[in-house]
DNA sequence: ACAAAAGTGTTGCAAGTACACCCATGC
DNA sequence: GCATGGGTGTACTTGCAACACTTTTGT
């Protein structure tokens, strides 16, 4: 049985990268200059190596031309059907990342609003439309709304964070006592200064939390 | 970037299919008799044809002799770690099958218990691991435990199934209340007979709920 | 008679949700 | 002085967990 050797498919891994930035919800998209879709806009991706593992070949698709640091990156899934890609049997396995928000990408894409999102090519809406879902589901169970910002943040940042990416108001006293409880947040004992507004404590994840993010 | 065409990586399927027999959550493992790991078991598994969608390869992996309906088929993880399999570069879409209490499986493999499992070859103990870790969250937050019993049940018989999958007693009080309220299940008004017990009312899976297992 | 499973309610606790006001700062 | 966000506590509701006895049947 190991010995078949039909044509083999081709393994791709397609990503969706998300970021904070000026109050919305962006994910990075490459416009697609050839057939199939040309025009469309689909989301960034790239063959598996022979000798890489998954997670690399996401890291090397995302950092082409990108100095990047603080990029959480965890699998969505396998997206295998026959004809999904017209040219040849391609199966992608799907990742989401996070960028901090205090991160500089450069490269080839363009981040759009998630919440307002341009035809897409291949499957990727679907793709997408899985990743929002589990971004939203984890955001409420584990701390993955904490990639999402720098180290240092206060609560007022991390909920206006929560707030975009779930697309709804929280309560601000509710917010701040789910953070808080637990030690899922520690003071820094530092105060932000600068604004229209009283200083601000500012907080870092707690430590327990800070490698069990998922 | 598409007429990339290096060596592709191998792509296949492992299952981890879970019965229920015996008092025992049992899973189908295949005794190895080729290098590597000559010797020990693993999960059944196979390539994935050109033309085949990812879930027509387990089901060709499973019903090989098999005589099957009503299973029950998620994807789980991709593992493609270079070096999981010695040989060859290659990537494994892990599913994992739920059959039904009163099929009949024939076929190559042999059911095993899953709380005393034998040494697995490649990584099919970490895939077998995550599958059991998902199959236990979504019994309290699914129907997915639906799936290991005939069309038609007694509460008791549930329950059993229930503790058998989790490994540990439930409150008898607490499971019934859990299954009744919301439509959850519905009374055919048929009632069991043949213990030595008082007959026990006989259910279905609820109407609403029989395509929303997942 | 006895063993075995069917059937049946209430209480306590924890988690989540709703809700309003005063304060410190920058302009 | 006014606009902006920082900071704070309580009450209600809901879901989950603990807990014991009576009844019907087969042997």
């Amino acid at each position: 049985m190991y010995h078949y050797e039909h044509p083999r498919p081709a393994v791709t891994i397609d990503l969706a990268a998300f970021m904070l930035s000026a109050g919305e919800l962006r994910v990075l998209l490459i416009r697609r200059d050839a057939e199939p879709f040309a025009g469309e806009w689909t989301l960034p991706g790239g063959f598996v190596h022979s000798e890489e593992s998954l997670e690399a070949a996401c890291g090397r698709v995302l950092s082409a031309k990108a100095r990047l640091e603080r990029v959480y990156l965890e699998q969505l899934y396998t997206f295998g059907a026959p004809g999904r890609d017209p040219r040849d049997r391609v199966i992608s396995v799907a990742y989401y990342a996070i960028l901090a928000a205090d991160q500089r990408y450069s490269g080839p894409g363009q981040w759009h609003d998630a919440q307002a999102l341009p035809k897409l090519g291949f499957d990727h809406a679907e793709i997408l439309s899985t990743a929002l879902t589990r971004l939203r589901a984890k955001l409420t169970y584990s701390d993955i709304g904490f990639e999402f910002l720098p180290e240092e943040f206060t609560l007022g940042e991390a909920q206006r964070a929560w707030e975009t990416i779930l697309g709804r108001p929280l309560d601000k006293r509710n917010f701040r006592k789910s953070l808080l409880e637990k030690g899922r947040v520690q003071a820094t004992g530092k105060k932000s200064r600068g604004g229209a507004h009283p200083p601000a404590m500012i907080y870092k994840l707690g430590e327990d939390q800070a490698q069990l993010s998922t």
